[in-house]
DNA sequence: GCCAACGTTGGC
DNA sequence: GCCAACGTTGGC
């Protein structure tokens, strides 16, 4: 049952470590989206991400960072069982089965841009202006999208 | 590889 | 609770 309107977001990964050929060769081309590590990541997972929310893949720390195609929520937040994983790279001490500090949702793939929607591009929109992807100093790796801006990104990348 | 802009940690 | 030191992100 739906009670409330879709959220859309976007999700950054490093295309080198986890792009979208990666999720859309997954079996079922879905995954979990684990390695999050940042508090405010984690609460908009945690506290407002939703099954069937729309996701953008936007890839960053590259040579073309942009948003790369779409995918979307399949498993609500649950524990991050990475952090538990003494040999993982988001091995984090402080968490733990009993007290988990953090969690993950599943995701599935959708649909990939016939081209990127590169950032530079997004910058140069006024329609976008107020994404919160293009404010200063922004890092974070899971952000709200406005229904608007989902529409105005999809078009671009028609 | 540089570095700005953040977030986190921990001493006090 | 302050804040300096340190670590990370991610564009360039």
């Amino acid at each position: 049952m739906q009670h409330r309107p879709l959220q859309h977001w976007l999700m950054k990964s490093e295309p080198g470590v986890f792009g979208i050929e990666h999720l859309q060769n997954m079996p079922e081309q879905r995954d979990h989206w684990d390695g999050i590590r940042n508090y405010q990541a984690r609460n908009f997972m945690r506290d407002q991400m939703s099954l069937g929310d729309p996701i953008f893949f936007y890839h960053s720390n590259c040579p073309q960072p942009g948003v790369t195609g779409t995918m979307e929520v399949v498993r609500t937040a649950y524990p991050d069982f990475t952090a538990w994983d003494p040999t993982s790279h988001y091995f984090d001490p402080k968490s733990s089965p009993q007290n988990p500090r953090w969690v993950m949702v599943d995701v599935q793939f959708r649909s990939r841009f016939k081209r990127v929607v590169r950032l530079q591009e997004m910058k140069a929109c006024p329609e976008l202006a107020d994404m919160r992807l293009l404010q200063r100093g922004n890092r974070l790796s899971i952000l709200p999208v406005t229904p608007k801006q989902w529409v105005f990104i999809l078009n671009l990348a028609a």
